[in-house]
DNA sequence: TTTTCCATGTAACTCGTTACATGATTTC
DNA sequence: GAAATCATGTAACGAGTTACATGGAAAA
């Protein structure tokens, strides 16, 4: 439902094909979202089944036909519908590797240092991808904020923990 | 390969039947993590049967046999695998509803503004209850402290957006 | 006595991914 | 002429959930 919801919304601007919106996705908010390219033309086969766009064809050349998708009334009705219930309520969800955080203390505290500086230094490079990324204009932008706020707010609390280590070790053996 | 280590973790511990562990994630990680039922006794079965755990049998009065499960040595080490593996990286995954805000321009700024309260509202509610748990000893607690820090930085965030929803509408309506 | 807890199991299903295959077109 | 891009498609798989079914035991 989360996709479908993004991938209306992108149609509601304007009228695309699979390989255009997956594109547009990935160069824009790759670095939040996903979506493989095979799962946007099982989305929107779907959602065209389903009524939310229609199709129509394009062929330029010898390429092979074009699928470009608009979005219909019932579409737009879904896209509303989607959009406020999403919007209205919170769900946490998982963040990363809190698994193996679970068990940190099983590993001595001078490896768990090195695995974490490890895991900060992958997270610093995300961060700073992020922050090259051009700015954009509307709320997509505050998709890209969002982001960074969740990844600044990580990397604080992972200098935290991994300070906490070296003051005092948690380990068991 | 997450909820794996979870078990394996669980396991290293003391030995325990499928109830059991799902009983303990549900009391213990249910605020941070989630494991249904059948997705335990699932992956237990898919355990023994790589060899990762050894199952015995248990029966009290006339109850339904207890397969009770042990970590072997190959599952030890695929624990400390994983372990280490997870800890390691960091891979962002996707944060709250983030879909549902590439939009949020599509509204009146001022049932975004409702919206959005909603959704601090029931984040709000998250955070207390996650604040009412009790503490626990060793990293599990590191587990739930890094979940409230997110709540956390997410209320922040949240607060910030609904107050420039205030003073700057960002519609187009 | 009715509800909740204990303890399992399993068949069907959804969502999304992986890993392929095809073939024209543009760019280097 | 090789490589990258355009543009689709599909079969098979994996993880996990849903929804169901079974029953004894303990608690209310």
């Amino acid at each position: 439902m989360d996709r479908e919801l993004l991938l209306l919304g992108l149609l509601r601007r304007s009228k695309m094909h699979g390989y255009e919106l997956h594109e547009f996705i990935n160069h824009n908010l790759g670095s939040c979202t996903e979506l493989k390219k095979s799962t946007a033309y099982y989305l929107l086969e779907k959602m065209a089944a389903q009524g939310w766009i229609s199709e129509t064809r394009e062929q330029k050349g010898n390429r092979p036909v074009r699928r470009v998708y608009t979005i219909t009334e019932a579409g737009e009705a879904a896209f509303q519908y989607l959009l406020r219930l999403h919007l209205s309520s919170y769900k946490p969800g998982q963040f990363s590797g809190d698994t193996s955080l679970t068990f940190l203390d099983a590993l001595p505290s001078q490896e768990a240092h090195t695995l974490l500086s490890l895991r900060r230094d992958s997270l610093v490079h995300d961060l700073e991808s992020l922050r090259a990324v051009p700015r954009h204009q509307g709320s997509i932008q505050l998709v890209l904020d969002h982001h960074a706020h969740h990844l600044a707010a990580e990397l604080a609390w992972l200098n935290q923990i991994i300070e906490n280590l070296y003051a005092s070790p948690i380990t068991e053996e």
